[in-house]
DNA sequence: CTTGAATGTAATAGCGTATAACATTGATGT
DNA sequence: ACATCAATGTTATACGCTATTACATTCAAG
């Protein structure tokens, strides 16, 4: 149990917790990472936090507003996680590309009910403009890391959004077939993150070779 | 109301329904459609289906069984939708192949609900060796397409099952993505079919001028 | 030290799933 | 035709989860 969870006395049981609102944050987060599924009940985390389950809902309107805030832990996650693999990757390279869906199917992988939570129902749920750019810059890493490609292969006439939004489309549609199983199902014997190489790889290589009237 | 979902004897309240079963699973299906949302109640399709709220556990074991049921419906769907496209197809063209994605997106975007039905938390959590052939006999149209393209871009080196998977995975990413409104986020002039298009368009250039020693 | 806002508790309404005990019907064998 | 049993339907109800209400305690500001 972190700092930040524990009421502000130690051992000392308080009518008030003094964190409950992060505290809460916190068990759920664990609770859904546990059941790998978002369908605890309030009452666990209430539990967990050491409190009665009504508690919770001085801080959260109703079980929706708790799994928005668990979301953005898991957007803040998938960042910060983001940040660090595209800082050490050369610039402009095709492999900085690649370790950038590399590690966003490892992520979403690992953390299957973030991913339902960013994605599912609730990703666009409760879509807060304050929470938006906490949900998009993750994206942008991505975005940096294709403009720098196209210029050191001289192919500043691309739109690297664009280009961005079609590489995260196919390491997320990986990401989303592998955690169903389907990869498993139709290619026993290759791994998800051999497929995103190969597969990113075909699709620059057809961006260098395509003739330019295809561009924008 | 279908004659399937008909009680066997018209407008005349009989004790038993007849086809409970099949009327069950289409109330359920419309319910989904309607809610946009698997959370509809039991009670719901019961009463839709004229009987109470015990009697559908005479025919599922429980709400899962009565959802997978409504999954192996989608996924009929969108299989038979798939050979339809496949079949008005010119035989081994990137046409052929775009169609299908197309068709892919159209399907899942059209029928939000079905979509979480088939990659959602249900499609594997009960999946049946009987239901096996049902989920998986759509990919293999795509699987033939491909191989036809191939044969005809003399590319009979590449398998053509791996490349099926991979743009699979891209139409799957980009109706994922559109479907969570991030496409309209990041780029809102364009429309998923383009993106489609030339991704693939793209990604089959790349296959076609990468040199051979990537192939299998 | 008073007072009100913030935050906690206990009790409970309300909804949804699922089961149990009982009722009705259809099908089968003689 | 008729007895009988399995299939299928009904009513009543237990249980779990969400969320609210009325009340209790504490913190903080004047």
């Amino acid at each position: 149990m972190s700092e930040l969870t524990k009421p502000t006395a130690s051992h000392q049981k308080r009518y008030h917790h003094g964190n409950l609102r992060d505290t809460l944050i916190i068990a759920a987060a664990e609770l859904i990472e546990e059941h790998a599924s978002v369908d605890f009940a309030m009452i666990d985390a209430a539990r967990r936090a050491g409190v009665s389950s009504a508690a919770p809902y001085r801080h959260f309107k109703d079980k929706d507003a708790l799994l928005e805030a668990v979301s953005q832990l898991a957007f803040m996650g998938l960042t910060e996680s983001t940040r660090d693999i595209a800082q050490r990757q050369p610039v402009g390279s095709e492999q900085g590309i690649t370790a950038l869906g590399r590690g966003y199917i490892d992520y979403v992988t690992k953390h299957r009910a973030f991913y339902d939570l960013m994605w599912g129902d609730m990703g666009l749920r409760a879509l807060g403009d304050t929470d938006m750019e906490l949900k998009t810059s993750g994206f942008y890493v991505l975005v940096d890391a294709v403009h720098q490609w196209c210029d050191v292969h001289g192919l500043s006439d691309y739109n690297a959004q664009d280009l961005a939004v079609k590489l995260w489309a196919m390491a997320h549609g990986l990401a989303c077939l592998a955690l169903n199983h389907q990869l498993e199902k139709f290619l026993p014997e290759v791994d998800v993150f051999s497929l995103l190489d190969s597969s990113t790889h075909t699709f620059l290589e057809g961006l260098r070779r395509s003739p330019a009237d295809t561009r924008q």
